[in-house]
DNA sequence: CAGGGATGCAA
DNA sequence: TATTGCATCCCTG
């Protein structure tokens, strides 16, 4: 190591044109020039300019859910017949399983009984403290992880800083830490009330951007399915079409739970899913997953195809690529161990498609960020969750920057596929109106 | 006090 | 026995 900053200058020095020759012969440096060095002025804006928080709000919310969760609590303790520590996985098992000896039908990797939320929902419907218990964690999560998580984390303007982590993921995606910006609810009543803590000031307003399925775009283009890419560029709801193809309906006898599942199988496709997997996602028979699965790929057979050749690229090559040369080294992918080989043979697939999201999403924080700088508007790109950018923009900009973030958004990279960013504009990020 | 396990939040 | 992350809490060493 480095004795010294001096010394430090110096080796980085030495390194530097050592380095350039090994990310040239890797065929990255335009990522590098293009997409990584610049990303790190816009990150840096990013940070520092940070996020405004309606703290007094956020309070309020907080002292409801401790009134919710306590009142919870008391029942649960009423229903166990003793007082007990229920955040703790121990404890609560022993409640559970021993003393009201509910049936215990999974353990954790670990051997211990395992009290995880499907084991919960299925005991739910017989027994209230199953029920209570859920509620209690939602409650509690929610309060401790991120009102109390934001409300130690706000400077005295109200604002707080995440720190975003360019290279700390395996695939190309930012991290986001201290606190963390990527993970905030966006689901149920008390999560869309967390969302709406985060608001734009006096005179300004919260613009979200968002890539519109941005991941099974690049699934198209990286396959070439011609029934897949055709269903992107007639704008069709990707999920309803799926659904179509599994079920064996027109697309209007498609029904919501019918899309729910298509939309699962969409998901799981681009993860390397089993029929194991699916089954237990859409809580189905492997053999039904399985017929699924097959009805999958009579459609889009060369989603199949790619999949084959992406795992056999890995195999030859010991490691994968984005559609801008990033690499993720799979040294896993002929491991004797099954569980880390065909965990490799996962990564093999999903890389490519998560990773190149990355990339085109980098490649657009870069161009919106030099774009609002040159043309002057007083906007600021505050947040970046994968596939979405949060603006915060003066009210009489709102139009203008809206239309120029869409298009730089869907030009910065050419798909076999349209690429499409969906724009809301909003006081707060929890309650947002989509304007384009 | 560090670190692993369990749990659960997001895309 | 689906990908990528991070935070909190519990519990042990």
């Amino acid at each position: 190591m480095p004795a010294s900053v001096c010394e430090l200058a110096l080796t980085v020095a030495e390194l530097s044109p050592i380095l350039e020759r090994e990310v040239k012969e890797a065929e990255m440096w335009e990522l590098w020039e293009h997409v990584e060095m610049p990303l790190i002025f816009v990150l840096t804006d990013m940070e520092r300019h940070g996020v405004l928080i309606d703290v007094n709000y956020l309070r309020q919310l907080g002292e409801e859910m401790m009134r919710a969760s306590k009142q919870v609590e008391e029942r649960i303790y009423q229903i166990a017949g003793v007082r007990f520590n229920i955040r703790s996985p121990q404890q609560l098992a022993e409640v559970l399983f021993n003393r009201l000896k509910l049936p215990m039908p999974k353990r954790t990797p670990g051997g211990k009984p395992s009290t995880a939320a499907p084991v919960l929902e299925a005991l739910a419907k017989e027994h209230e403290i199953a029920r209570l218990v859920l509620e209690f964690r939602e409650l509690e999560k929610l309060r401790s992880t991120f009102i109390e998580g934001l409300l130690s984390a706000v400077d005295p303007q109200h604002r707080v800083h995440t720190t975003y982590d360019q290279t700390g993921t395996a695939t190309g995606r930012l991290a986001s830490s201290e606190p963390n910006l990527q993970n905030i609810p966006a689901r149920g009543d008390w999560g869309k009330k967390i969302r709406r803590a985060f608001i734009a000031p006096k005179g300004y307003r919260l613009i979200s951007a968002d890539y519109s399925q941005i991941e099974l775009r690049i699934l198209a283009h990286l396959s070439g399915d011609e029934a897949l890419c055709q269903a992107f560029e007639r704008g069709e709801d990707i999920h309803t079409q799926a659904a179509v193809s599994v079920f064996g309906v027109k697309p209007e006898e498609v029904t919501e739970d019918m899309r729910r599942k298509a939309k699962i199988l969409n998901f799981g496709v681009a993860y390397g899913i089993s029929a194991y997997g699916l089954a237990q996602q859409l809580g189905i028979e492997p053999e039904e997953a399985q017929r699924i699965i097959d009805r999958y790929f009579e459609r889009f057979p060369k989603v199949r195809n790619y999949i084959e050749q992406i795992v056999e690229f890995a195999r030859q090559n010991k490691f994968v690529r984005t559609l801008m040369n990033r690499r993720r080294f799979l040294p896993d992918i002929d491991n004797p161990d099954q569980r880390l080989r065909e965990a490799a043979q996962r990564a093999a697939i999903n890389t490519p498609v998560q990773g190149t999201s990355a990339d085109i999403m980098k490649a657009a924080m870069v161009t919106v960020w030099r774009g609002l700088k040159e043309r002057g508007y007083d906007a600021h790109i505050t947040m970046q969750v994968h596939d979405e950018l949060v603006l915060e923009v003066a009210e009489g900009q709102v139009l203008e920057v809206a239309k120029f973030v869409k298009r730089q958004m869907e030009s910065v990279f050419r798909l076999k596929v349209p690429l499409v960013a969906e724009i809301k504009v909003g006081d707060n990020w929890g309650e947002m109106e989509r304007i384009l």
